[in-house]
DNA sequence: CTTGAAATCAGTAATGATTACTAATATTAA
DNA sequence: TTAATATTAGTAATCATTACTGATTTCAAG
């Protein structure tokens, strides 16, 4: 199945270079609406996956029950608050290769790792901070 | 809200000691169903939440779209075979302290971080090498 | 031992994210 | 230009999980 360009994959793709906060499919899909009135949801999922699949963006899944999408794919460790759900790029130099140790006493083969970190964003903290929470 | 006891609960979390393998929602509700055929799915949920929210088990999110749970709460690493999806438990040392290090760079609060492994089990690995994939 | 307030339950409906399906449209190599 | 095929819009279906509701259990106080 070669692939053929789409103006949609290529609007979904230029849309999600122009944000650093990683928008869910649903995000993506209401602002690419503002340029496209008539893209569908289906659409936008679908050509998520595929822009992941071929690598040129990259599916985060943080465990909030919802996945978000990021157009650099250089290895970088994300934060997600427990407060407003905000997904933020952490400024680290890539931690120790966990995977060749975690690999040591295992059996079957460990091909990667993902790590990610929670907490409570800085804008939630002024909130609280405001708040006396 | 005071807890009270209750059957189902015991029953349920009975079932999660017996199992390292970190069965879901719906694999603890059809085995706990061969004891108590009229447990509900809805309890099922509602109790492994509970026992979650006060540390008796852990949940799991590998971002396979499914929660897995665990008796087990002391900290140790999982591994999820992307072949057959199942979970395992990995034997390695503590990793070095990755929080602090990531909360250098970063304004807000960083509470924990979760790292998990993904690959090849060695099921998978066996059957892989049987048909020459 | 009763009793009654509150927690819990079974059963089912609702939700929300994602995927599957289908007939129409767009892309592209020949 | 054409014809094979990838892609689309729109909608229906799926799947995990949560919410709701009236009945049942639990348990502390009388």
């Amino acid at each position: 199945m070669a692939l053929k360009r789409s103006k949609q994959r290529e609007q979904i793709k230029q849309f999600l270079m122009t944000r650093k906060d990683h928008p869910t499919a649903d995000v993506v899909y209401t602002n690419v609406r503002r340029e496209n009135p008539n893209i569908s949801l289906g659409t936008v999922y679908r050509n998520l996956t595929l822009l992941a699949e071929i690598g040129e963006i990259q599916r985060i899944r943080m465990g909030d029950g919802v996945d978000h999408f990021d157009a650099d794919t250089s290895e970088h460790y994300h934060f997600i608050c427990n407060d407003c759900g905000s997904v933020i790029d952490l400024d680290v130099e890539t931690l120790p290769d966990t995977c060749s140790i975690a690999g040591k006493n295992f059996d079957g083969e460990i091909t990667g790792c993902v790590t990610y970190f929670y907490g409570r964003c800085k804008n939630c903290c002024n909130v609280c901070s405001e708040k006396n929470l």
